[in-house]
DNA sequence: TTGAAAGCGGTACCAA
DNA sequence: TTGGTACCGCTTTCAA
C-alpha cells in the first residue's frame, strides 16, 4: 500500500541502497541520481517507515512522556513544552496518563517500553521507586518531573517545592497573617516539600504550625477542589481560627474558598487563601487566586532538552537536578494590606 | 541490550518460533514447553519489541491523535478519553499539537503519518481538505472530531454546533434578553454553526441580530480571552448596548465579562452572559458562568471506539457522523429572573 | 508439537 | 559513485 524504497529504486533502475542514500543525504550520489530520486520520491509521496529504520538503527526518534493527568493545566503545558522541543528535532511523543494511579502507570509504562523509546519523561504517581530500576535496567534515559524520589539518583526537572512554600507562607506572614495553616497534599515530593517550606517560613519568624493547623486533603490533584473543601472545613473549626492558608495547589485553594464563602466568611479579610500553579483562570475567579507559579511550559522545555541531550551523548552522565524559580503572583486573595 | 525473542528461545534450547507462539498464546506448544518458556521471559523481563512486529503483522497498534492546542481543556479531554478508550486495547496514542498553526499541522501530520499509526484522530486547523485527501489515499482510516469540513465526506465526532448556539440563544432570550449580540470565533465549522444557531434561535422568536450585534473575535481559542475582552469592548460601544451576549467559547466569555465589569456594569444584571465549553473553573468565577456544555470527555470516547473499529474492519465504512448534544448549564452569568 | 526459511522496510559495511 | 549482502527482531508459512 504504502511507497517504499523499493518501489523507487525499481521505478528508477537503481538500487535500493542508492536511493536510501539519497534519502538521507549522503554525499556519494551524483548530483543527477539525486535529482532523479528526489523528483520521484515527490512525486509518489514517498514517507519513510520509521518503523522500519527503528529496527536497524536503533532509534525510533520517540519519546514517552507519562503524567498522572493530562487534563490537569500543569502537565497539560509540560506536554506542550516537551512537544515544542522535539518537533524541531523530528522526535514524536508518545503520551501516555497514569490517571493518577500506581498500576496503571505501571502498565502504561509496559507499553511505552515496549514500544523501543528512545528516552522518557515522567511525572510519576509512584511511591516507590522499583519501576525507576527497571528503566535504569533497559540503560533508557529517563527525566523525572514535577515529583523527585528520594534514594534515587535521577535526571530531574522541576521547581523547588521548599521554596514555593516559604515564598507562599512569607507572603502570608508579610499581609499581618498570624495564624497560618496549610492544606497539604498527598505523600509526594511537591507536598512534601512544599510543606516544608511553610513549615521554614514559619520558624523563621519564631512561629510553628498551630495544632490542627496542618490538614491532609483527602487525595491528589484530581479532586482537588473536593479535597480543599473538606479539609478547609476542618481548618473553618479550628479555634483560634486560622486567618491565612496556604494550599497545596490550586484546586485545593479553589475548594478550601468555596468552603470559607459557604461559611460566610470573606477573603481575604477573614482568611487570605495563597494558591500553587498559577492556573490560566486564577485570576477571573471571584476572588482572584493569589498563587505560586512554576512555570511548567519551561519545565517541559528543560525535560526535553536534557532528555534529548541524554539520548546524544551515549554514555550516562551524572544525574542532573534542574530547579525552576517559583514565582509568587499576588492577587486579590492574599492581599489584607493594599488599603 | 534489550532481551529478544532469540535469548529465550537459546537459553532454553528451543526454537524462536516456539518462543514467539508462546508469546502469542498459540494453541499448537505443550503445556510444559509453555511454562518453561513463560517463566524465562518473566526472569528475564522480557518485552518483546513492538517495532519489529508492526514491521511483519504492518500494524502498530499506535493510534495518533493531532489537536489544535493540547493545553485547552476541551483538548485535553478528548485526549483522555481517547487514551481511555485505547488503554483497554492495547493501543498506545502519539499526541501531536499544531498550535493552532496550520502549516504546522501538516508538519505534525507528516511525522505522525511516518510512523504508520493505525488511524488517526484530528480536530484540524486547517482550512482546506487537502491534507485530508493525503490521508485517504494511504487508506489510512481517520476520524475527525469538534471541526467537520463541508464537501468532506469524512468520519465525524463532535457536539451539534447549531444546537448549541441554539440552545444558549433561547436560554437568554428566556431570561427576558431583547438584544442579543454574539462574539463568535474564526471560520471553522465549530463557529459557522453556533453562529447558525444564534440566528436560528432568534429568527424562530421573530428576531433578526441587531446591526453590529455579531463581532468577530481576533483569533481562535489561544487569545481568546484577550480576543473576548477586545470583542466586547466594541459590544459595548453599540446603541442601543445589548443585554445578553452568547459568547462562541468560554475563554472569550471570560474576556468579555471582564471587559463588561471595566466598564463598570454588572452581569448579569445589565449585560447575561453564557459561554460554551464548560470549563472546569466556571462555576468558582467572579460571576459564575453559563456555559454550554460539550462532553469532551465523552467525545474522545466515541472517537477512539470509532477509530478501533475502523482499524478492525478492513474495508473503509460509509463515514459516521456521531454528535454529542449540548447540554446547558446554567449559572449566574445569566440568570436574570431568579428572584 | 516443533522449527527452518523467507521476508517485513529499511541501514551498514564493504567491494566493485 | 554505486550496489550486493547481511541483518535489525519478529511473524508467517509450511514441512518435519
Amino acid at each position: 500500500m504504502a511507497v517504499r524504497l523499493k518501489d523507487i529504486a525499481q521505478d528508477l533502475g537503481v538500487s535500493v541502497v542508492t536511493v536510501s542514500k539519497v534519502l538521507r543525504n549522503h554525499s556519494d550520489i551524483s548530483a543527477e541520481t539525486r535529482e532523479r530520486v528526489l523528483k520521484r520520491m515527490k512525486e509518489l509521496n514517498y514517507r519513510p517507515n520509521l518503523a522500519a529504520r527503528a529496527l536497524v538503527t536503533g532509534r525510533t526518534c520517540t519519546m514517552g512522556l507519562v503524567v498522572p493527568d493530562l487534563v490537569h493545566p500543569f502537565f497539560a503545558e509540560v506536554a506542550k513544552g516537551v512537544s515544542k522541543v522535539l518537533r524541531k528535532m523530528g522526535y514524536s511523543l508518545l503520551i501516555a496518563s497514569s490517571e493518577e494511579d500506581a498500576q496503571l502507570e505501571q502498565q502504561e509504562l509496559e507499553q511505552v517500553l515496549a514500544r523501543r523509546v528512545d528516552a522518557l519523561i515522567i511525572a510519576s504517581a509512584q511511591f516507590t521507586v522499583e519501576s525507576f530500576r527497571r528503566i535504569e535496567e533497559q540503560k533508557l534515559p529517563y527525566v523525572l518531573i514535577d515529583r523527585q524520589f528520594s534514594g534515587l539518583a535521577a535526571n530531574f526537572i522541576g521547581v523547588d517545592d521548599e521554596a514555593v512554600g516559604a515564598i507562599a507562607t512569607e507572603h502570608l506572614l508579610e499581609q499581618g497573617c498570624k495564624n497560618i495553616a496549610h492544606i497539604r497534599g498527598p505523600e509526594v515530593s511537591t507536598s512534601l516539600g512544599r510543606l516544608e517550606g511553610y513549615r521554614i517560613a514559619l520558624h523563621r519568624h519564631g512561629l510553628c504550625p498551630a495544632a490542627g493547623a496542618i490538614v491532609i486533603g483527602r487525595t491528589g490533584d484530581e479532586t482537588g477542589e473536593v479535597s480543599g473543601y473538606e479539609a478547609m472545613q476542618k481548618i473553618l473549626a479550628l479555634w483560634p481560627r486560622p486567618d491565612g492558608v496556604f494550599c497545596y495547589n490550586d484546586p485545593v485553594a479553589l475548594g478550601a474558598m468555596r468552603a470559607i464563602f459557604d461559611a460566610g466568611l470573606r477573603v481575604p479579610q477573614d482568611i487570605a487563601i495563597v494558591g500553587c500553579g498559577n492556573l490560566n483562570y486564577d485570576a477571573l475567579l471571584r476572588v482572584p487566586l493569589s498563587s505560586v507559579d512554576q512555570d511548567s511550559l519551561a519545565i517541559g522545555e528543560r525535560a526535553g532538552e536534557l532528555a534529548l541531550e541524554l539520548i546524544d551523548s551515549k554514555g550516562p552522565l551524572r544525574p542532573k537536578s534542574i530547579m525552576v524559580e517559583p514565582k509568587l503572583i499576588v492577587r486579590e486573595s492574599s492581599l489584607r494590606t493594599q488599603h
